[in-house]
DNA sequence: GATTGACTTGACCGACCGGTCAATTATACT
DNA sequence: AGTATAATTGACCGGTCGGTCAAGTCAATC
């Protein structure tokens, strides 16, 4: 693997378990076996390297999540409770192997960064953005189905997308992923 | 006021602002007027000034939108309307002042900190508990009263702070204090 | 009026922050 | 083989981090 893919997937690893504030550039390089030169002059500034670590957190979402549950063919309702599932199981899978529940990647970063940096804030927009438009079509065709009947699939997407992310913020300061095994069905079967 | 009491709010104002890594202390003591030699007399720490913060932040939480939303008088399901529209207002006006969503006081710090400071995870795990706990109480008010029937009290309360959590997150990032007035109405009907 | 203890001052500490840079090595093209 | 360029090294920069400390001020008590 090369050393930009080496400090991205550190720097992915180590801002998700922490934070942005709380991981320098140096211990990025440590762990990604760089020196910090070498950083310099892969990424401009710590900034601009995370701006590609939020791409890189949207396009692993794709790959895992949303690949297995919103591409597989299930009913478009019962893509939503798939979601919950695997959103579930990881967050358990990583509780059991830090002893920490870390949330939702982009979330995470919002919360820290929307307010103090405003390129960051709008990627992550975009992200959830995108979210939120497969969402939606998923919603769209339930209802041209016939599945559902009755609700604006806008606000429900937004709504649904809400409610996920605050699920797993409670469940990172209870430190228990197993909340969301009630809060996060829930959260797939809303309907406004 | 008093050295201790200028230290905690112009703590509070900051930490909102920002973050809590993103807040020095020499920041802290500099909007206080005071020395950090004077601070360390006060606090022993940054994280018990950061505990003693959060506790500040349910208090106001208490004063401001629970007393005028909780204790009103209103009929229980109505509380939490009236909870969503003093929310509502708050982050507007926030966001008018600056610019910027800011989002939930306790939200904030609980991503940020939980996975790197147990104590005050903890604080803040107790904190979402009790506004649980109101949230609860006030359901099962309505449910005494007959207003409603047939929900889970506990799962209720649970998934309406959530979702309150996550609408301001998604405000939040996306700087836009005016979808709260879809999101949040729409958290104060939830039912499960 | 002397003593005491709470409070304040401001300089200071080592560690770490994000970022720079000249020098060196490795790679690829002619 | 020669050369240009990409990549890497590791020392270095000023600044800030949380925290310490000796010295001094102040008000209350005896």
């Amino acid at each position: 693997m090369d050393t930009y893919q080496r400090i991205l997937d550190s720097a992915k690893e180590l801002i998700y378990a922490k934070s942005y504030a709380d991981v320098g550039v140096a211990a990025i390089c440590e762990k990604a076996k760089v020196q910090k030169g070498s950083f310099y002059h892969h990424f401009s500034s710590k900034q601009e390297l995370t701006l590609a670590v939020i791409d890189a957190y949207y396009t692993d979402l794709k790959a895992v999540l949303i690949e297995q549950a919103f591409n597989s063919g299930l009913p478009p309702l019962e893509r939503f409770a798939k979601f919950a599932e695997l959103s579930i199981d990881m967050q358990i899978r990583l509780h059991k192997q830090t002893g920490h529940v870390y949330g939702c990647p982009l979330g995470n970063l919002g919360t820290e960064m929307s307010t103090q940096d405003e390129a960051i804030r709008c990627k992550l927009d975009g992200k959830f953005a995108s979210l939120q438009k497969l969402f939606r079509a998923t919603l769209q065709e339930a209802v041209d189905r016939g599945d559902v009947k009755g609700i604006n699939v806008d606000i429900t997407a937004q709504a649904m997308l809400a409610m996920f992310e605050g699920c797993l913020l409670l469940a990172k300061t209870h430190n228990d992923p197993l909340i969301l095994r009630q809060l996060l069905p829930a959260a797939a079967q809303l309907r406004l």
